[in-house]
DNA sequence: AAATATTTTTAGTTTAGACTAAAAATGAAA
DNA sequence: TTTCATTTTTAGTCTAAACTAAAAATATTT
């Protein structure tokens, strides 16, 4: 295993490769590489046995293949943590080392690392980190687009892209704050929400679609 | 930069190369590659200016070169400080992890993590910590073997091998233990070192010499 | 249904980093 | 000072992981 192959298959998995298939055009975009360098690195992982394969179709994860994915997800999620809560991190900044040191970690030092951050269950945006076996929590959410007027809810998770991460630290909507959903826009317009204290923030459709929350 | 060139440049600088010249057999026995492979990368370090190479003779570092090796040397030590003091690892025990995060960490995350650490000065075997810009604070300490019949000294520093540090765990040598040398037999005989308290520890001659301590 | 556009595959190239085998240079012993 | 041993270099091979360019397959429009 290399760290390309890696986050090849990390790719996969956040496109849904551990239930549906996935196209070569969809990691051509996730990973910025080309359309021949998917073809190459599909052929590698299916000598293997991580994917499989349909001709002209895409690829999809075997057993093998999602827990790969699953323990990588893992380490990136438990160095989040560390970055955030001891290194002092903003959610936003935690992704790109996170994303060099999931592969330089041996299962002793995550392990080790998991105890001295007293067993995380969540990631800084939000994310729910993967057991040791590679099974996930499973944690009921909604996203917020689907919210119904009028009511309270807490922020669970966000999306964790670099610049939306970026744009929620500019709008102040963190993890664990509580507002009431008291307008949203017809023809896709922007949802409206109050906190407590009566702070009111504006956020756009599409926004609305990468937060999940828990309703209260 | 590559963890490979990284690990070159660091092997280099180990055997002296900052100061001298070293051979390409030296970095066969180092790094457990062919000679081959060395000639290899020595010409590709030697196009970076790197290195500076005398044909059948060896190679040294540059200015370039040593600083590389410095701050590679920093990374490796600042992350064994985290794994023994945060992770509880044991001293023989932090060297292959560090091995492996020194090439995944930017500069930012080791300055993080050295303010976490509280800007330590030794690594668990009593290196020094070189400096963010690559000096190194000088530290005084006398090789054991230097040490006189009679004299009280403190351990500094032990050699970094995996199976020495055990040797030194199992003899219950540790860093800033106080002895006082009681006996050297001769033609490379054994060295007797005791505590305060009266306990007494045998060391061979070859030890001896992998021991800095600062006489008291 | 034919034309056009998109996606995937194939074929061939490149670079880093390893290797083996053999030649050349240097050093040590007889 | 030859001879033998060691070290270094050269030459050629291999794999992983990228790329470009072109061909083949599939999907979308007209
Ligand atoms: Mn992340
Ligand atoms: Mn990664
Ligand atoms: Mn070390
Ligand atoms: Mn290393």
């Amino acid at each position: 295993m290399t760290p390309n192959k890696e986050d090849f298959i990390k790719a996969i998995y956040e496109l849904g490769g551990d239930q549906n298939v996935v196209t070569n055009k969809a990691l051509v975009n996730q990973l910025s590489i080309t359309a021949a360098s998917v073809t190459d690195m599909n052929t590698r992982l299916l000598k293997e046995e991580l994917i499989t394969h349909i001709p002209y179709q895409g690829v999809k994860l075997t057993e093998k293949g999602s827990l790969i994915a699953n323990q990588l997800i893992r380490k990136h999620r438990i160095w989040e943590v560390f970055l955030s809560e001891k290194l002092g991190y903003d959610w936003n900044e935690v992704h790109a080392d996170a994303d060099l040191l999931e592969h330089a970690s041996s299962d002793l030092l995550i392990e080790r690392l998991n105890q001295f951050l007293e067993e995380p269950t969540f990631d800084p945006h939000g994310g729910v980190i993967p057991n040791k076996d590679g099974t996930i929590p499973d944690i009921e959410s909604t996203p917020l687009i689907d919210v119904s007027l009028g009511s309270s809810f807490k922020i669970k998770e966000v999306d964790d892209q670099q610049e939306f991460l970026e744009y929620l630290l500019f709008k102040e909507v963190q993890l664990g704050k509580e507002y009431t959903l008291v307008d949203i826009e017809p023809y896709d317009g922007p949802l409206t929400l109050e906190t407590d204290s009566g702070d009111r923030t504006i956020l756009g459709h599409k926004a609305a679609f990468k937060i999940l929350v828990e309703i209260i």
